[in-house]
DNA sequence: TTTAAAATAATTGTATACAATTATAAAGTT
DNA sequence: AACTTTATAATTGTATACAATTATTTTAAA
């Protein structure tokens, strides 16, 4: 048999799937836009039977809608739908802290600690897209200790979503340093293995970005129907 | 215009979708059962293109999986699985209740009491399949006054699985009767307005009906690569 | 001019054909 | 006989063709 790892192929779907997505994380659709299936396949280059399915896949996924005639837009933005998902989100994640909290090792709570260090270097040099990515990895370091595939699977499915108004979202030092603080006290209680105040904590950390993101989604709402 | 409203054309697709769920929960299509898809697209007379749309809505809600070589199989039963369900959902019936308690109204509570009585009411009969199906309206009913759409989103598609496991599960009137005091309890706090522990109360219900779950499954478990 | 009806165009939904990949069987080698 | 290698078959992934539906434009009537 061969040496080398079997490269799981990469499908034209999936292509097609990560790359909507990003367009639309990044806005380069549009909310409210309408999708036009052969256009958009054309653009791609690709055939509409895989792009098809990769708008159902962001369609489960909430990215874009389909109305009742079976026409496709991406979907639009409200503030309602933050506030949903933010305490949608704060839940799932106080379950995977505590979860988490039943597997930690040493090792783990080592690379946690290094990862609140590299946040603060990032802090002081005001690098904010690197303050978001180890963020990003103190969090979903959590998920993979947690080892509830469950819980960690709706969080991705919520990630897709709030990823377009994190986006949208630019946080003052401020806003960073009082989250610094708050996954060192997460952190903290899970060392201790204090789920209750794990959780808690969590939670609160969660639902503080929540005003934040309400803010900056005020201005580019658009109206649901 | 015509007069009559449009009658939003039922795709095959959905078609399709909708009857291999049935036949997942039914257990018609075994857990761990290999999916081919020429075979399976002959044996409901359409072709592979609407099956594979309607796999690929199975394989997001869990009841199907792909593996790396793109060959797709029914979903295992797995306790782990069931238990981490049964957490995210407590927590999201606990979201419902809780937004359902800004938004409810008289109307609400009598219906809510209604459900009760016929809950009752279906129990001295020992009729399990009426017990069910009511209280199922009860929590559906919750959902639809909360007006949470995401986490009403998140609750449906849980319930495929939950479903799943359900259909093994049969409960003794001593459950039943348990459960319809639950319900009261619940009722009770969402009438008083008092979220803390309608959400409380809700989530001990769900939880209630995990650790039977687990019973009932534990025969049937099949183990997962 | 406005409204309704009919015809046309555009778009989605499904079936089929083909390409690419993976699994199985057969043949060859040590 | 066990292990590779090669050839064959089966299966999935993608493209294209066609059917069904929906939207738009044109024509006709009031």
């Amino acid at each position: 048999m061969n040496e080398r790892a079997k490269a799981s192929r990469v499908s034209t779907k999936d292509i097609a799937h990560k790359a909507l997505r990003e367009m639309i994380i990044k806005g380069e659709l549009e909310p409210g836009q309408p999708i036009a299936e052969e256009e958009l396949a054309k653009e791609l280059q690709i055939s509409r039977t895989p792009l098809r399915e990769a708008l159902q896949i962001l369609e489960l996924e909430g990215l874009v809608n389909r109305s009742l005639n079976g026409r496709m837009n991406v979907a639009p933005i409200s503030i309602q739908e933050v506030k949903e998902i933010f305490v949608i989100r704060s839940n799932l994640e106080g379950i995977v802290v505590e979860d988490a909290i039943d597997n930690i090792t040493q090792k783990d709570i080592d690379h946690l600690t290094h990862l609140i260090k590299l946040l603060k270097m990032a802090i002081s040099l005001e690098d904010y897209e690197t303050i978001d990515r180890f963020g990003k990895q103190f969090h979903e370091y959590i998920y993979t200790v947690s080892g509830n595939k469950m819980a960690v699977k709706f969080l991705y499915q919520l990630n897709s979503m709030i990823n377009r108004y994190r986006r949208l979202a630019h946080k003052s030092i401020g806003d960073t340093k009082q989250s610094v603080k708050e996954h060192k006290m997460i952190l903290h209680y899970i060392i201790q293995k204090d789920k209750i105040n794990a959780v808690e904590e969590m939670k609160k950390h969660i639902l503080g970005s929540l005003n934040q993101a309400i803010k900056t989604v005020e201005k580019y709402e658009h109206t649901q129907f």
